[in-house]
DNA sequence: TATTTTCAAACAAACGTTTGCGCACATTTT
DNA sequence: AAAATGTGCGCAAACGTTTGTTTGAAAATA
């Protein structure tokens, strides 16, 4: 009587969970196995194609697996397996139209490697980009990708992942500290082509606004301004590299030196797109005209200017995505590396280039 | 002797692991309750200041699991309750700055409240929308927030949700289909301001280049304009509103149709700002001057601009962001529907609101 | 002293999946 | 006929944590 009770309830059981009325909950490995009568282990290997399972036990359990809407779960597999296939992004702003191109790069490698993207913007504060690493770590992201915000100065919240194991992977915005992966622009050599395009074009007083001195950026225009001189066999004048803040009030300030410099110069490379702008409004305000001005980022907007840098450099900030990312996801899928043999860093350089615009 | 080698195995064994030599991997639980010589629970319960646990023994546990950077495996964790933390992400194109600013929202309350953003770009494209879907469903996110692509048609794919109870908030776009929540900005109201504000400033023919008729935006525009031309007891001419494909040449095109109009409008509203640039560009093309541009979306790039729209209609992205988050993590955390009970659909909508900059 | 209450810690199950090993049966080879 | 090989599947462990239940001892009450 017992047994016929408790065979009569397994048999409802079953009929209930295969129509999916008792729960709400997604279907699992188990209950397919149930209403089977086969093991959990032959399910798996049956969904999975195994070599050792038989042909109609897997069509009857893939039939079954399909009508009832059956999906694995994932957060099973991401603990069994100890992988998330989650890649972290930390980066200082996403209105910032260089590091929404690059984020397309990233995106675009990580989904095609069966990855996804868990994304912070740091905005360009240390303590917040502290507070996301520190997000990132919880969450055990199966690799870091980081563009570091201007405020940054320490870097020790990024140790953490060595001893965890978890690969971190910089990109543009890189810190200056050894034994890291990372990969960013050389802008020396499009400032070299600037130059020399200007050059070209006739002009033999060339001024640069640069950035603050302290960034890495710098010090590469200044490079490239230099070895564009040398290369043509001309004095390199250092009083014709101002820096600059960057601001609009600080842009036009150091406009004003350049104009009133004893070699007033007849083309000025300016450290980004918007610089230029300000930079091209004040001299229109001051009625002068026919100073060409060459740039950096080439952003989108310069499309809907009336007046427009004559030429460009592109950093290729989708390229430099796309590359981190999978640079990152290599070092994700590496074989473990054998205590002892001491790992290698990648660090890759994607040169800038100059572009200019087809003339209208 | 059998014994006695058992057990000094047992003390090298914990020594390395206190030590961290053996491995690599995280400490668990497990090893801080063997060296420790007590029960997981124990340690579990320790760290989470359950009350049943002595202080003394508290206190042993976390000096320990400070000492070995003991961190809790969110996968086991995110496993065991079925809870990822994590809400996906879908837009269009982070590089309009109308969603790299709803992100910001959307990230900001998502920290706050302890969740982290999967996010996904579907470039506007319905196929790659729908994979994305399925990268999200597969990633078992616990909620999604989604603003639909252009060329998005059709909407089953966001029902699987529906059957997985995980709650999806679209934002912005919004899909034309019913018991569905949502949270959109209203233009009427925004387009009201504005030609209330066109016709203070003493206009009376007023243009109005709007998008494609098939958009829920442009017929918003649309009352918005009647409302205010009513309510100031002006008759409404439906000439004088003109749709256009939102292109450079298309809005070019419908630039001259309107300059030609018998009753030539001394001010225009046009569909967003770039519009309203291209436009503007036009007629300072034709060399004509006087007329008044009020437009939508108050571009960070207008800053930039020498000539700009005198106002603007603001749809605070970075509110539709927060606030569409915050819906969604009400819904993730909101207690179980009980079986029967219809829940509510929360239909949210953000007032527009005109914007019109200091003059210079 | 006998009973109940309280406190501290242990036990064990559970979450869903994968996977190494082993068993039984069938087929082929010696 | 015995042995080797192959096929198809089940058993059980493992991943790290939480949590309901249980146990044991000490303290409080009767």
């Amino acid at each position: 009587m017992r047994i016929v009770f408790s065979k009569l309830w397994m048999v409802i059981e079953s009929l209930c969970q295969y129509l999916n009325i008792m729960s709400d909950k997604p279907t699992t490995i188990k209950e397919i196995a149930k209403i089977l009568k086969i093991s959990v282990s032959t399910v798996s290997r049956a969904l999975n194609d195994h070599s050792s399972i038989g042909l109609t036990t897997k069509m009857r359990v893939k039939k079954l697996a399909a009508e009832l809407n059956y999906e694995p779960n994932q957060k099973a597999i991401q603990f069994l397996q100890g992988k998330s296939h989650i890649i972290g992004v930390i980066l200082p702003e996403l209105s910032e139209s260089f590091f929404s191109t690059a984020i397309s790069g990233i995106e675009d490698v990580a989904y095609k490697r069966n990855y996804t993207v868990l994304l912070a913007q740091s905005h360009d504060d240390a303590d917040r980009e502290k507070l996301l690493v520190e997000k990132m770590k919880t969450q055990r992201v199966d690799g870091l990708l980081v563009s570091v915000s201007k405020t940054t100065s320490t870097y020790e919240h990024f140790e953490v992942f060595k001893k965890l194991n978890i690969p971190v992977v910089f990109f543009d915005r890189i810190p200056p500290i050894k034994d890291i992966h990372y990969v960013a622009s050389n802008l020396e050599n499009g400032t070299y082509e600037a130059v020399n395009f200007l050059l070209k074009k006739g002009h033999r007083t060339i001024g640069m606004i640069n950035g603050p001195t302290t960034l890495v950026a710098s010090h590469e225009r200044k490079e490239g301004y230099i070895k564009a001189m040398i290369s043509n066999r001309l004095k390199f004048d250092p009083s014709l590299i101002v820096s600059c803040d960057l601001s609009e009030s600080g842009t036009i300030e150091v406009m004003n030196t350049m104009l009133n410099h004893r070699r007033k110069p007849t083309a000025i490379v300016t450290f980004n797109d918007y610089v230029a702008l300000f930079a091209m409004r004040h001299t229109r305000s001051l009625e002068l005209e026919g100073i060409d001005f060459v740039s950096y980022a080439n952003l989108p907007i310069i499309n809907y200017m009336d007046y427009t840098p004559i030429a460009s450099v592109e950093q290729f900030p989708y390229k430099q995505g796309k590359k981190a990312a999978d640079i990152l996801i290599d070092l994700i899928n590496r074989p473990k590396n054998e205590t002892g043999t001491e790992q290698a860093y990648f660090n890759v350089v994607v040169e800038s280039e100059l572009i200019i615009p087809n003339p209208k």
